[in-house]
DNA sequence: TAGCAACTTGAATCTACCG
DNA sequence: CCGGTAGATTCAAGTTGCT
């Protein structure tokens, strides 16, 4: 697996990328009025102007059975919701893009705050879009589990202390399929339950690491490429590079290219780390000493 | 509080009504191809067409302050999801209204399945619109309680740390913390958690009682009144009815006008019964016996 | 080691105020 | 009257540090 960070628009740097290239592009592109510093503050009304050509070229670079995923919400303006992300859609499906469904990234942390005439925003979209109506989709890669653990955990626990993300690149070796011997998993659905992560002073991530995470696992094989063209602090691609997948960031702004950079360097390390841990975790399994490790992982490995 | 229900397309039905008379409309139109027997089988392409003046009599009979709350969900249409909800909205934003907000209705118990290009559908649309920026919101009463966080802290925090940190000034902790004093909810976020409700309802439209409890709660008064212009088996009205508000059912099909009408008799009953178990669950208050009624009306009183 | 307590931080949104 | 910005409001999760 590799990684690596482009400094540019993504519209001028992808035009000079060969076509049909890219399994997965997962990206969280600057909302409108957001990041002004870094893309020169995109008004809502100039939105889908600005995002279209990009779009066009992501097409270009993503292979037949490629699959597109853009975190988004549109932001209030003068007491309403505004409609540039219904009008991306349209877009975009004019364009040629099969909208294929909509996930909702449900966040249990929002941002605090009370108004007359709404309440916090909990939820973002993450807008699946697709070329052809065929595409990669490994469902079995992100089954959750169910089964006796699961039941009575769900019956004794809140609904809040069900879910769990994992914030650390450390517990991903949960993902081990033997944990989960003799266990019934199911399919999940299209609403995504996770928090923000946060108190990562100034090192804050756009989105949670397992949002990326999830849908690398669940639209790519190992050794898939994934691009995020709008890299920001490389949480897309550092959830890549823990799956065994190649990534490729661009991102416009230098400071974010540097963040991202070292991210990539983190996660290479974490990666190689995991494998070890990996290791070490199969040979219990095989001669489980006394402890907790057992329970530890089970309780880890149920992301979403 | 009374409630009816009229036989007929709402679009006829509301033209003979007077203006500016509802509080508060919520309903379940008809999903497109949906209920094809009862109203003709709109089709995805014709939807907005379909409901448009049907929308223009909606604000026609809706007080200025009034709230219109559509539950809906755009269906899958050869493996893609289709625009009809997204240009909804745009059409109706041209007529007029302000898309005030979305809120999400999370799904705990979706319908189940398994498909080669996507999970189970776990959520639904509830548009928000209004005719004015200011309109009817009572926040408080559709609290929730709190998390730990405060809970926890509040409980450990002495009245003597309240005074001492109060007492500094610009200490912004004493501050917050004055103002949490005794409170134990917090206001609820734009993601609602209900699971449907699995009773053998015939109606294919159905929605959880709770749901439109909650909006009606939220957004009218005891004595308004509740319009809804697609009844369906009457969910809306009963628990309009159960809340002390007016409610005004339209139905086209006369199997569920019927139906209704059972709906709108049975939760009459059930309003004047809680009202007697209200009285009883008073008294005891003030002389409690032993016994669950105090716990079961504290349980019903928080539906989400 | 586990548990509790203190503290920090948000892709927010509205109101008030100033030029 | 428009356009910008500073202040107030608010809560769940994570992090650090102490017992």
């Amino acid at each position: 697996m590799r990684g690596g960070v482009v400094a540019g628009d993504c519209l001028d740097v992808l035009r000079s990328m060969p076509a049909e290239r890219v399994d997965l592009i997962v990206t969280s592109p600057p909302y409108a009025d957001q990041r002004a510093s870094t893309y020169g503050g995109v008004t809502p009304d100039d939105y889908v102007a600005w995002f279209l050509p990009r779009a066009e070229q992501f097409a270009r670079v993503l292979k037949p059975t490629g699959s597109l995923v853009i975190n988004i919400k549109e932001k209030v303006v003068d007491g309403e919701r505004h409609t540039y992300v219904l009008e991306l859609i349209l877009a975009m499906k004019k364009q040629g893009w099969l909208w294929t469904e909509e996930y909702v990234w449900h966040k249990r942390n929002c941002f605090p705050g009370k108004w007359p005439n709404r309440f916090r925003d909990a939820w973002e979209r993450c807008l699946h879009f697709t070329r052809e109506k065929r595409f990669k989709m490994n469902q079995d890669a992100v089954m959750v589990p169910m089964g006796d653990w699961a039941t009575t955990r769900l019956r004794t626990l809140g609904a809040n202390d069900v879910v769990r993300h994992d914030s650390r690149v450390g517990n991903a070796f949960g993902k081990n399929i033997a944990n989960w011997q003799g266990r019934d998993r199911a399919y999940p659905t299209n609403v995504l339950h996770l928090a923000t992560e946060c108190g990562n002073k100034g090192h804050s991530a756009a989105f949670p690491h397992a949002l990326p995470r999830w849908f690398i696992e669940l639209f790519t094989d190992p050794g898939d490429t994934v691009l995020d063209p709008f890299a920001g602090s490389g949480t897309t691609l550092a959830a890549a590079l823990e799956l065994g997948r190649n990534a490729i960031g661009i991102e416009l702004a230098p400071a974010y290219v540097t963040r991202c950079r070292q991210t990539l360097a983190t996660a290479h390390e974490a990666a190689q780390a995991l494998a070890r841990a990996a290791a070490v975790t199969e040979q219990e399994l095989i001669s489980p000493r006394r402890g907790t490790a057992t329970a530890k992982v089970s309780k880890d490995s149920v992301p979403l």
